[in-house]
This record gives structure tokens, C-alpha cells and sequence, in this order.
DNA sequence: TAGATTGTTAATCGATTAACAATC
DNA sequence: TAGATTGTTAATCGATTAACAATC
């Protein structure tokens, strides 16, 4: 019901479904019960028919002359995205950014429940990340046994990435956010995504004016 | 010489050089001194025409017959996105995000050069970060009128980012890596590139199969 | 020279946007 | 009803990939 019928939905509305659900919560807290797709171009710079036709991979959500509800928009763009319901979420790599994320303040209001965190480095496993402790990796696949999680982030070293995700696979997981700059090669039914900071600076320093 | 003719480089293009940079160290280090784009794409996953048009962008790059000089082709990306040189960059936001992203290994060896952390928080202005020393927000732009910094980090919660825009903005700040998950508001001549980690989970839930 | 591989053109594919009939 | 706005089709735009002449 909430799917596409043929399941071919475009990445970018993906992402941008994640944006809107983040303006529909601000328009429910500001009491506003009705916007139109007019009105979506005019606050988020997206063009109106790019939203319209991305809600329309998966149904009908307004009303011809009126708009679209918010609180009903918002609660099927949640569904279709799956953040209407806790996921588990585990962590590899207890580091500087692997920590940081895991206190990153966003994840329980979206439903995103962490619920682990691995690390290889003995003198790291057993001490605290939060209210979590860190875990050894090499009881990744036991531990998730138990836990079912199937989301990961894997925020490890370049050379260490690979390994962590053949574990992550074997772990049961299916989809994986990889903050290491390497391309990972999993089997085809695992979901990954790439989160690359000196990627994101690189593009930003080539549209650097080149005269001062 | 190293820019492209009309200035329509596809952003896809940029991101791709990125990747390509990386895999060029890689290669150097481990002695290897040509490589054609059918290597490329066997290593990468980034088809092989693919590769040849990114860089027809910007010129011509290999020997046909024999393929690329993997030292020539590496010093020449770099060139292009200007990562050949040291550029100065400063972080607003000194939360758990923004420290650990003034932490992150590969900055320096890419010439990211981290020159100054701010924060409005008064209890933090002062303490120090990794080698730096937190400055109060409201001197950034006294500040940046010495140190000349081009490129910002913008770590801070959705609330203040717009106004922090502004500021940096009025600095002199001319490109912007977000990770406050809003749209920032800004002057056409300003490039901004955003980051967001809820979204990129939020994707990553669309695709956990229903089924379990 | 023969084989390999480039740079580029043309074909394909996919995403964005404009236009408008349907409808609240 | 008249005005507004949706959902969807068709047109446009842009990026990816295949094909191949040029050339090392």
C-alpha cells in the first residue's frame, strides 16, 4: 500500500522524503494543518511538481483546491520510510566520529534506536559511549543474534572498512552507512550508502574562486 | 588550463574525482605506476567510459594504447579541486559533531587546513580543541579579516544555523559544508553542500526489506 | 606493424519541470 | 459555481554509457 508498484523510486526522492518529513514536523509545531506544494517550493527551494510527483510514486496524498494535511502527510511519509517504528541500529568504530554520532541528538526522535557499539581495540572495549558499552567486534555476529538489528553504521578506519562490513554482512545486517572512503563490495542484496567528508570538502574547495 | 571550458561541470563529475584521487594515492603507494580506465572501473565500479568522460571536463590526461600515469593523473585532480595547496578552513559548532570532525585523520593529508573553531557557548569559549582554542562566535568576523579562511564547517543545531549563515556570510565566508539539517538562505555566490546524517538513515530504513 | 586504449560523439537512460485536465 | 490546487502526462534537461575513429 505505502510501496510503488514497480519499486523503481529515484534515490533523490528518497532524500528528498527525508526533507520533507523534517518541514511537515516544523509545520505541525508551528499549528499549521494545511500547506500546498506552492507553498513546499516557496519554503524549501523544491520545485512544486518535484513534489508532487514524488509523493506520487507511492499514492495520492492531497486534495485537489486545498492541499495537503500535515499531520497525515507526515505520518505516511514516515511509514513509507520506515522511521514510524524503532530500528535497530548498531555502531562499528568507537572513535572521535563513531561517538559523536552516537550521541547525535536527532536519532530518538527519529526512531532510530542504537543499540550497540563494536570496536577492536582492547583498550577501548568496556568502557562507556553514552549509555552504551563498547563491545568487542569479534562478538559482532553472536551479539546481533540476539539483537536482530539490521541497520549499521560503519565509522572505522579505510583499512580496517572491508573486513568490518564481510562481518556486518555475516552479522545478518542489510543495510550499511559507511563513513570510510573506500568502496565497499558487498553482495548485491545489501543496501550501502557513502558518507564521505573529504569528498564533501574536495567539491567545496573546487568552487573556490580562484581569484582572490 | 585546469578548468573546464563552459564551467558546466556536472556536480555527479566532482564527487567522482574525489573518489578518484583517493584510489590514485592508493595506487602510488603501492608502486604501481600506469592504469587504464578498464582498471579503474574493475576496482572502483565506476565505469570505464564514465571515468574517460569525467575527465574530458578538463583536458586530455592519457596515452591511448598505454592508459594513465598514475603520479601525472593524481597531481592533476588535485589541481582541479584545489587540493594541491593548503586551504584554510574554520568549524562553527563545537559539539561532540564539530569537535570530532576537527579530529578527523585525513584533513591535513588533503590539505584541509583547520584554522579556527567557534561557539556561542560562553562556558566553552576558551577551552581548547585538539590544537585550536574555542572562540566566541560573535569575533568571527573580526577574526576571519586576519586569518582569510574561505571555506566553513557549520556544526550547530538547526535553530541557530541560519543566523550563524549569515554571519559567515558577512565574513567572507564564500563556500559552506552544512550538517544543520535546514536550508540555509544565502546569496547566490555562496556555494553550500549539506550533509545530513537522519537523512541518509532515513533512506537507509526505505530500503530494509519488509519481509522479515 | 598489431594490439591496446584513449577522447569524443551519439545513443540511451533517467530525473526534473511545465502544462493541464480532473476535482475538491 | 469560481478559484485553487492536485495528480499525471508530455517535454525538457542532464547525466550515463556504448561505440568507434584516432593514436600511442
Amino acid at each position: 500500500m505505502y510501496s510503488s508498484q514497480n519499486g523503481k523510486v529515484p534515490v533523490p526522492t528518497l532524500e528528498r522524503l527525508a526533507t520533507y518529513l523534517r518541514y511537515l514536523i516544523d509545520l505541525e509545531q508551528s499549528q499549521i494543518e494545511t500547506i500546498s506544494s506552492a507553498e513546499v517550493e516557496r519554503q524549501t527551494g523544491i520545485n512544486a511538481a518535484q513534489f508532487r510527483k514524488d509523493l506520487s510514486y507511492f499514492g495520492e496524498f492531497g486534495k485537489p483546491g486545498v492541499g495537503y494535511n500535515v499531520v497525515d502527510l507526515q505520518n505516511r511519509i514516515a511509514r513509507i520510510l520506515k522511521v514510524d517504528r524503532e530500528q535497530k541500529v548498531i555502531l562499528v568504530g568507537a572513535g572521535n566520529l563513531g561517538s559523536a554520532l552516537v550521541g547525535y541528538p536527532g536519532l530518538k526522535e527519529h526512531r532510530f534506536n542504537l543499540v550497540a557499539v563494536f570496536d577492536n581495540n582492547v583498550s577501548k572495549i568496556g568502557r562507556p559511549v553514552w549509555d552504551l558499552e563498547i563491545q568487542d567486534i569479534t562478538t559482532l555476529a553472536e551479539v546481533n543474534t540476539t539483537l536482530q538489528a539490521r541497520m549499521a553504521i560503519l565509522a572505522v578506519p579505510a583499512n580496517a572498512a572491508q573486513k568490518v562490513a564481510d562481518m556486518l554482512v555475516e552479522a545478518g545486517i542489510t543495510t550499511i552507512l559507511n563513513f570510510a572512503p573506500i568502496i565497499l563490495r558487498v553482495p548485491r542484496s545489501i543496501y550501502v550508502r557513502n558518507v564521505s567528508f573529504l569528498q564533501e570538502l574536495a567539491v567545496l574547495s573546487y568552487h573556490l574562486s580562484t581569484k582572490p
